[in-house]
RNA sequence: GGCCCCUUGGCGGAACUGGUAGACGCAACGGACUUAAAAUCCGUCGUUCGCGAGGACGUGCCGGUUCGAGUCCGGCAGGGGCCACCA
């Protein structure tokens, strides 16, 4: 009796899958095709066994796919440009560049380790020259055909650092690294017209039925569709004739007691240039953070300009006009008319400065004279009231009528508006592609011909000062403009680095094609069948990838319009947290635990055992994949990660858990090597008839060959497992005695063998051989179930007696009811349970249950 | 503040469309084997009453619909997620 010696069996498997070149792919139309791809990793230094989680899910996936006889496509690349790069770069004296190309090559090899069915041939870096002059190839074309702009807009500017931030690397109104204050600032920008795809992108949400509800539903909230009216309001002012704002409630026209526009207003910066205290006003709502708290406690603010709007429906009445602080340029029309009585920031902002409060809409059940709206805005439903025209309307008519009159008197139009704001893409920052634009003084930004592409970073440049390394870099951004000859200057911001990922699935299909995509390949194997990754790419990600194929498409570079079929939306590993006396945290591998307490290793010093939280290197609560190959193999790991939870839940690492896993992987073994020196011969002819015992080892064996595969096509992986460690348990338990007896073990062990393939493929393969196969499992096709095996013809049905469960009985399949009711109606105990009470009804649930419901006394 | 989701034994979790709650694994406990340990094997394992057969209770809490509710509806509590001054 041997024990699996992972260590040995693991690396040798490996080697032969390379070898034979089992998963390089190629377009082959006689096969269906499936394209699994995991979201690809950015090589931040080493993984931990919490990244593994994700590229083992797609590799089971794969792996099962493979077998089930589609033409698998599973590929993997590098996420490589990126600002921690950069950063190391400062902290280290070094180049972004090496730091990123030597994370890459450990990090491959850790991949490598876990046994992932990649076809590397495909593998790149979106750092390399070869994969971003196909980007800026695009962003020209997207320039041609008008979905590029150049515009200015707010930015967070870090003064330190000099440099844009985003906003999730402001902290409490802070710069991440540099602590410094973050400044609003106006600077010209590249952007993507995403908006213009706002309704297009929503629409086809629909259309994503294999997509998570979730993620559909945090798509549509975050492009924000609203219906409304723009609404002219004039002036009673020489110079500023005219107003137009937005709204949601045109209908709540007549209980408008102000208008307020943002401090970023054309107006306002119009006025701002001859009032001096409109200039301190406008600094002090700049001064405002822009965090949740800070939103949260900022009190409404407003200017009086001065100017008055002329109410339209009401002859001889009109509004003050205020600058507010809560007015955002940068939604609808950066001006909006208040009504205090069905707003909440309306009200607030009423009752500072003293406005009317004039309920328009009553809720059903109160009078509308005596009705009034004290600190808190009426949002809801009711009937329209002081509404002249509209009195006694529900909300829902009254806005179709007011939007009428307002269109009739040619005021208004009926309005919609969305919340997605267009894709800023310009960083300043020498880690990223180069925009390929020249600025030339006469000619203004000018597109660097095809010819000269691609615009490559300098590899000379320095990293010891804070800024852009392209903008102080002595001759790059020199150049002459390509139209005119003049001398000129280069774009010295990069793209964000979203746009990288926005379409590496794409350039995969053929990841050695001379334009930005082959055609044919990217015809055949898009869309991605399955796409895994985590929730937090939920919005911005898969937005701007979906933004981008839609770009591609009309550019003539992708013939579809949604890249990925199929999203899975995966849990993270999570880990126990560990201090040290001096409160540092100590990795796992420090921590040793003994008689129930945690010790640091080879100390007698207590460990403070903290939350359990998703593994991180900050926490150090990170497990490296090598150490869990050395001591259980990759197989054991991959088989806990599949079995402990739900795939798309949080799973916690934990020592036992990856000991169960460990057993399992022995316990299969000994299951084989235990029963094969009595086996048939690999490949043996089945026998004519089988004894009761071997038909029902059979029939599991069968039916738990329909149950996994079911499961592994759902995602049920947990389940899966569940299914597995049934059928090893009934098979632990028969014990043949015959030859067919022994036929039917064997046909069971293979069953076994190929089902565990997917998930333990390494365990797998080292069966097989054992069973006596002479090629490998990785090439054989998935098991078929026999119907005539799957076939159930007795269930076991419960009686209930007044719905409460009493008794259970066996019967044939689809027994008619009038039989399953006699047949329940003969059980002693059911007599008993009805003890002599008068029965009302039986109902009965073919093949579930029989309800006997009876007279209560 | 808005929208959305979740809550089942000591733990991770099963339970198809309203039809036998707790599959499977982990942990724990008892036993066998062993000089001993590891490994392995056998058994127990929601709470509670009962010697037992068996009964009562039980899916965060309160109520409803139903012959029947973990599952559907209303309310509450706790936890989590996304967005956030979006007119």
């Amino acid at each position: 009796m041997s024990r699996y010696n992972a260590r040995e069996v693991e690396p040798k498997w490996q080697k032969a899958w390379e070898d034979a070149q089992v998963f390089r792919s190629i377009i082959d139309r006689s096969k269906p095709k499936y394209y699994v791809l995991e979201m690809f990793p950015y090589p931040s230094g080493r993984i931990h066994i919490g990244h593994g989680r994700n590229y083992v899910m797609g590799d089971v996936v794969a792996r099962f796919k493979r077998a089930k006889g589609f033409n698998v496509l599973h590929p993997m690349g590098w996420d490589a440009f990126g600002m921690p790069a950069e950063n190391a770069a400062m902290e280290q004296k070094s180049h972004p560049a090496k730091w990123t190309y030597a994370n890459i090559e450990t990090m491959k090899s850790q991949l490598k380790l876990l046994g992932l069915s990649v076809d590397w041939s495909r593998e790149f870096a979106t750092c390399d020259p070869g994969y971003y002059k196909h980007q800026q190839k695009m962003f020209l074309d997207f320039l041609r055909l008008g979905m590029v702009a150049r515009k200015e807009s707010n930015v967070n500017w870090d003064p330190v650092d000099n440099t844009v931030l985003a906003n999730e690397q402001v902290v409490d109104g802070r710069g991440w690294r540099s602590g410094a204050l973050v400044e609003q600032r106006k600077l010209t920008q590249w952007f993507f017209r995403i908006s213009d795809m706002a309704d297009e992108l929503l629409t086809a949400i629909d259309g994503l039925d294999r997509w998570p509800d979730k993620v559909r539903l945090m798509q549509r909230n975050w492009i924000g569709r609203s219906e409304g009216a723009r609404v002219t309001f004039t002036l009673t002012d020489a110079k500023h004739t005219s107003l137009e704002i937005f709204t949601t409630r045109p209908d709540t026209l007549f209980g408008a007691s102000f208008c307020a526009i943002s401090p970023d207003h054309p107006i306002t910066q119009d006025l701002a240039k001859s009032n001096k205290k409109l200039v301190d006003f406008i600094a002090e709502c700049k001064r405002t953070g822009n965090t949740a708290a800070a939103i949260e406690a900022a009190e409404k603010l407003g200017f009086d300009t001065g100017l008055r709007a002329k109410h339209p429906f009401i002859a001889g009445h009109s509004l003050p006009v205020f600058v507010a602080n809560f007015v955002l340029m940068e939604y609808g029309l950066g001006a909006i008319f208040g009504c205090p009585a069905h707003d909440q920031r309306d009200l607030d902002f009423a009752r500072k400065y003293n406005l009317p409060v004039i309920p328009v809409v009553v809720p059903t059940g109160e009078d509308a004279k005596t009705f009034s709206v004290g600190t808190e805005a009426f949002t809801g439903e009711g009937l329209l009231a002081n509404s002249d025209f509209m009195n006694g309307m529900t909300v829902e008519d009254a806005k179709k009528d007011v939007i009428a009159k307002l269109e009739g008197r040619g005021i208004g139009k009926k309005t919609i508006t969305y919340r997605l704001r267009d894709w800023g893409i310009s960083r300043q920052r020498y880690w990223g592609c180069p925009i390929p634009i020249i600025h030339c003084l006469s000619c203004g930004p000018v597109p660097v011909p095809d010819r000269d592409l691609p615009v490559t970073l300098p590899e000379d440049a320095t990293f010891d000062l804070p800024g852009n390394p392209l903008d102080r870099h002595p001759t790059w951004k020199n150049v002459v403009c390509p139209t005119c000859g003049k001398p000129a200057r280069r774009e010295t911001d990069t793209m964000d680095t979203f746009v990288d990922s926005s379409w590496y699935f794409a350039r995969f299909c053929d990841a050695h094609a001379e334009g930005p995509t082959n055609p044919e390949a990217v015809n055949y194997w898009l869309p991605v069948d399955q796409y895994i990754g985590g929730i937090e790419h939920a919005i911005l990600h898969l937005l701007y990838s979906r933004f981008f194929v839609r770009a591609m498409k009309k550019a003539g570079h992708a013939g579809l319009s949604e890249p990925f079929a199929g999203l899975f939306t995966q849990g993270m590993i999570t880990h126990e947290t560990y201090k040290d006396q001096d409160g540092k945290w100590l990795f796992p591998e420090e921590v040793e635990k003994r008689d129930g307490l945690a010790l640091k290793r080879g100390t007698n010093q207590a460990v403070a055992i903290g939350p359990v939280e998703k593994m991180s290197k900050s926490k150090k609560n990170v497990v490296p994949p090598e150490a869990v190959a050395d001591t259980y193999g990759v197989d054991a790991a991959r088989w806990f990660m599949m079995s402990d939870s739900p795939p798309e839940r949080d799973s916690e690492w934990s020592e036992a858990g990856i000991d169960g896993a460990w057993r399992f992987v022995q316990r299969v073994w000994r299951l084989v090597e235990e029963a094969l020196p009595k086996l048939p011969g690999f490949g043996s002819s089945k026998p004519d008839s089988f004894s009761k015992e071997a038909i029902a080892i059979r029939r599991i064996a069968h039916r738990t060959i329909d149950l996994v595969s079911e499961d592994l096509e759902k995602f049920r992986f947990n389940k899966a497992v569940a299914r597995i460690f049934e059928f090893i348990n009934a098979l632990s338990e028969f014990t043949p005695r015959s030859d067919s007896d022994q036929w039917a073990m064997r046909e069971a062990l293979e069953a076994l063998v190929m089902l565990i393939n997917p998930m333990v493929p390494h365990l797998s393969e080292e069966c097989w051989r054992l069973l006596g196969a002479t090629t490998m499992a990785v090439h054989a096709p998935w098991p078929k179930a026999d119907p005539a095996l799957t076939k159930v013809d007795s269930v076991t049905l419960a009686i209930q007696i007044d719905g409460k469960r009493r008794d259970e009985i066996e019967l044939p399949k689809d027994l008619p009811a009038k039989a399953a009711e006699e047949a329940a109606l003969a059980r002693e105990g059911v007599l008993k349970a009805i003890d002599g009470r008068v029965i009302k009804k039986v109902i009965i649930v073919p093949n579930r249950i029989v309800n006997i419901v009876t007279e209560q006394k």
